[in-house]
RNA sequence: UGGCUCGUGGCUCAGUUGGUUAGAGCACCACAUUGACAUUGUGGGGGUCGCCGGUUCGAAUCCGGCCGAGCCAACCA
């Protein structure tokens, strides 16, 4: 053991983790088996973007997947957590656009096919960073099967997945009003919108009629879609504009005749009550125009500017530039009749952050109607169940309100819609291969789609498309439905509701048994990591200066109800810390172990049970609790629970206690006491190491290969479950336990004494111990050597005192049993201090007794109050007026 | 506007079906340094459980109302 004593008495974590997580790989610990005996265990890992840096949401998201995985598979799961990358279309082609206007080139001059294979090049280059970053935080992912969504296989799938919904009439191509994005020229989804509380102004503008006979004002935010209008709007039961319905209106700057309708969507309190209808650039306008058969007008070009349609003298402009230029126009035309500012919500785009349109356009839908029907009733049943389960709410509100999914996107980075037009007849071919000819007309002249599918669309195949399918492979059969799927709450629309979707509709069952959803990364002050607020962190500068078990363990203990957590610092640093305690307390361990044997059987055999010391039998018992804590607490994915059992148990029972007593017998003479301490020390530890190993691996890991007797790996032990441990657990006791914490809470009141009378350690104090039952009188007897060592005494005896004169009294209560602490005080200190502590509990004691007295003189409370709890009241106070009696003596006695 | 969540010592949170003295970690204060660890040890102070009302012998816990914070969804042009 010689090399033990070189341990460091610092942790540095920048030494271990690169190197385990590499021997890890190496030996393919990672990998699961294709087909097992062992029960499967399966979590699909949210693909990041390729663009993306690893952050304080992975961070989290990434630990609470790797403590699943590192805990079922050290339970004999067959575990596999399968990790892949997302092309990210919108976001991955903005980086190569970027990059290409630093050399004065834009994709449309490259053109799509140069600018794709650029792409993959930048892929190739960078998109990697990521993995890299998440092999720190220690993921535990089967690397071999990576998968990234542009591949072959998955591109298959998706290609499956579109024809099929396409000839079932689920995806449709039509001319809709969509949310377009002029910074990205692309369409979004509606759940990419971001809606924004904006602050505006609300114009009234006169709109005079076509014949000469009136006006009506029209308020509006948006001034310049007027060169839109095509018609003007009331509410039917709105008797200031009744007469109106039906007359003519002559459309400022433009000269267009529109017609005044009636319909119920308008609110007569609003504005004027009189609405102008666009249909081409609102939704309500939309739907307006939909009933009305209207005419829609579309003022836009795709990148955002006005088109011909808006009339010379605003053609070209920015619709920012148009909104100006018409009110001035109006202005001038006195047909403004007043401004006032109004705050509304105006849709921001996700991605880009501009100003969301809506535009009228050809875009591919998929028809959610139908889909979505199994994807309610399988939550709703419980056949997928939602952790928190208030999310359940939310996913069936979003479910029952669905809208159909826009999943065309005017990008180039991603897959092509895989529909080809004729040239010759305008029938649409969509196939699953490359077609050679029109499928109607036999046409060669055919053109496939430019239009690439939204990123999203490819993910919502992932929980099968990575296991193989369509083709029916032993992962799929093994794997799916996958069993949690871990995912924050904002993307549960997004990817949740999808795959669940199409799961269903193309394997047959949901794609996972359990939905995990956590929460947000903060701040230490709650509020969101951002950029532009300065306060984001970088997990990988956390794990370089704290290392990624501290970053674990602090993230593990805070996630608790599902709400978002607050990370601090000084957390974080507290938990580097643990790891320092864990740190020594093997050193501790490994040190004191000169001239130790592993017995014959391991060190899962004690030779002799006699040998075990009472800490010992305690220690073993601890750990016991401990593990069925752990158990109960990962049986619910209550990872806090358990982060805060192994926290508790290692600090304040192994490392406080169980080492403190076993010092003297480490360093006495009894030499198979010592034999025997010290196999339970390393026992101890062991299952301390692997309870932890989830959380903390890598710390684990370097210490666990330092222990004299261990398995291959602690990644590949197992999980310390009461059930595994039983022999070892019974050496444990439960009695002896309760002995023992007797002696803890005899010890604690002797240092409270000390500490509150200020006295110095180095003051060897005597103590009498005055038990008043023949069970603490045994218990006292037994363990006398353990309390003058510990409490650092100087004498101390078991009997009734001769007198409480100048002494410190304190009862310590446990269990069923009593005993007074009693320390002679005299000249050693000033007996005011002893006083005043005394007057103190006296006071706190009489209130309470007060308290109770008075409920026990409620007529009430005695006739309604089950027995028991009278009962204990009873006992209670009576115990109150003993104790304030023998106190109030002490007081006495000391004074005297 | 609707829905959801939360409000417990300075901070972050526990508190299971109402029942002994409301817990923990961090922070704070005091004391302690030659033998695992100052990234430590020991002890201490600090809370009328957001407010009001109700149910009950008894409420942090159940019910109603109010106030405050946050999130999500929708939205009046």
């Amino acid at each position: 053991m010689a090399e033990i004593t070189q341990i460091n008495d610092r942790y540095d974590p920048s030494s271990v983790e690169v190197k385990w997580y590499k021997w890890w790989e190496e030996k393919g610990y990672f990998k699961c088996e294709e087909t097992s005996t062992k029960p499967p265990f399966c979590i699909i890992l949210p693909p990041p973007n390729i663009t993306g840096q690893l952050h304080m949401g992975h961070a989290l998201d990434h630990t609470i997947q790797d403590v699943l995985i590192r805990y079922k598979r050290m339970m004999g799961f067959n575990t596999l957590w399968l990790p892949g990358s997302d092309h990210a279309g919108i976001a991955t082609q903005s980086v190569v656009e970027k990059q290409l206007k630093k050399e004065g080139l834009t994709r449309q001059e490259l053109g799509r096919e140069s600018f794709v294979k650029r792409t993959w090049e930048w892929k190739e280059q960078y998109g990697n960073q990521i993995i890299e970053q998440m092999k720190r935080l220690g993921d535990s992912c089967d690397w071999e099967r990576h998968t990234f969504t542009l591949d072959d296989g998955v591109s298959k799938a998706v290609r499956k997945v579109f024809v099929n919904l396409y000839k079932k009439g689920s995806i449709y191509r039509g001319n809709r009003l969509i949310n377009w994005s002029p910074a990205l020229g692309s369409a979004i989804s509606d759940l990419e919108v971001e809606h924004k509380n904006t602050k505006g102004q609300l114009w009234h503008i006169k709109y005079p009629l076509a014949d000469g006979s009136g006006e009506v004002v029209v308020a509006t935010t948006r001034p310049e879609t007027m060169l839109g209008d095509t018609a003007v709007c009331v509410h039917p039961d709105d008797d200031r504009y009744k007469s109106f319905i039906g007359k003519f209106i002559e459309l400022p700057l433009v000269g267009r005749k529109i017609k005044i309708i009636a319909d119920e969507y308008v609110d007569k309190s609003f504005g004027s009550g009189v609405v102008k209808i666009t249909p081409a650039h609102d939704f309500n306008d939309y739907e307006i125009g939909k009933r009305h058969d209207l005419e829609s007008i579309n003022l836009l070009t795709r990148d955002g500017k006005l088109n011909e349609n808006a009339g010379e003298a605003y053609e070209g402009l920015t619709v920012k530039q148009a909104r100006e230029q018409v009110v001035k126009d109006l202005e001038a035309l006195e047909l403004l009749v007043k401004t006032e500012p109004h705050e509304h919500s105006v849709g921001h785009c996700g991605r880009s952050g501009c100003v969301v349109e809506p535009f009228l356009s050809e875009q591919w839908f998929v028809n959610t109607k139908e889909i979505s029907i199994p994807a309610k009733r399988v939550v709703e049943s419980g056949t997928t169940v939602f952790e928190p389960e208030k999310w359940i709410k939310t996913y069936l509100h979003w479910m029952n309100n669905i809208q159909d999914w826009c999943i065309s996107r005017q990008l180039w980075w991603g897959h092509q819609i895989p529909a080809w037009y004729c040239q010759d007849c305008e029938f649409i071919t969509v196939s699953e291969k490359d077609p050679v000819e029109c499928e109607e007309c036999k046409s060669e002249n055919l053109k496939q789609e430019d239009d690439v599918l939204d990123t999203w669309f490819s993910s919502a195949l992932w929980p099968f498309s990575t296991l193989g399918w369509p083709e029916e492979t032993e992962s799929l059969k093994t794997f799916y439905p996958t069993s949690v799927l871990v995912t924050g709450q904002d993307i549960i629309f997004f990817w949740v509701a999808r795959m669940m979707m199409l799961g269903l509709e193309f394997v047959g069952d949901v794609p996972f048994r359990t939905v995990y959803i956590h929460g947000l990364v903060r701040d230490a002050q709650g509020r969101k990591l951002s950029k532009s607020l300065n306060n984001a962190v970088d997990p990988v500068e956390l794990i370089d200066q704290y290392g990624a078990d501290a970053l674990r363990f602090t993230l593990m203990s805070q996630i608790g109800s599902g709400r978002d957590i607050k990370f601090s610092m000084q957390r974080l640093e507290g938990n580097r810390n643990f790891m320092n305690k864990i740190w020594n307390a093997a050193r501790f361990t490994l040190s004191n172990l000169e001239g130790y044997e592993v017995p014959a059987g391991g060190t899962e055999a004690i030779a002799n049970k006699s040998d075990l010391s009472y800490a010992d039998q305690w220690v073993i018992q601890k750990c016991g609790e401990c593990e069925k804590k752990i158990e109960e607490a990962l049986s619910q994915n209550r990872f806090t629970d358990a982060a805060n059992a192994i926290y508790s148990f290692a600090w304040h029972e192994f490392c406080d206690w169980y080492l403190e007593f076993s010092k003297p017998i480490l360093y006495g003479e009894n030499l198979n006491e010592k034999q025997a301490t010290r196999t339970v020390m390393l026992q101890t530890l062991n299952r301390l190491l692997r309870m932890l190993h989830p959380f903390a691996p890598f710390i684990t890991e370097e210490l666990y290969q330092k222990l004299p007797l261990k398995g291959e790996a602690i990644i590949v032990d197992s999980y310390p479950t009461v059930k595994e441990d039983k022999s070892w657990l019974e050496s444990g006791s439960a009695e002896v336990a309760f002995d023992l914490d007797l002696v803890r809470e005899v010890i604690t009141a002797v240092r409270n004494i000390r500490g509150e009378n200020r006295i110095k350690p180095g003051i060897k104090l005597k103590a009498i111990l005055d038990p008043k039952d023949d069970k603490s009188q045994k218990i006292l007897g037994e363990n006398k050597t353990y309390i003058v060592s510990i409490a650092g005494l100087g004498e101390c005896e078991v009997s009734k005192p001769e007198s409480l004169s100048q002494c410190a009294v304190t009862t310590v209560r446990f269990g069923d049993v009593e005993v007074d602490v009693v320390i002679p005080l005299s000249g050693i200190v000033d007996i005011n201090d002893e006083v005043k502590r005394i007057q103190k509990s006296v006071e706190k004691l009489e209130k309470e007794q007060s308290q109770l007295s008075s409920r026990l003189s409620n007529e009430k409370f005695l006739s309604k109050a089950p027995e028991d709890v009278v009962e204990l009241g009873r006992k209670q106070l009576e115990d109150y007026k003993i104790r304030i009696a023998s106190m109030r003596e002490a007081l006495q006695r000391l004074k005297s």
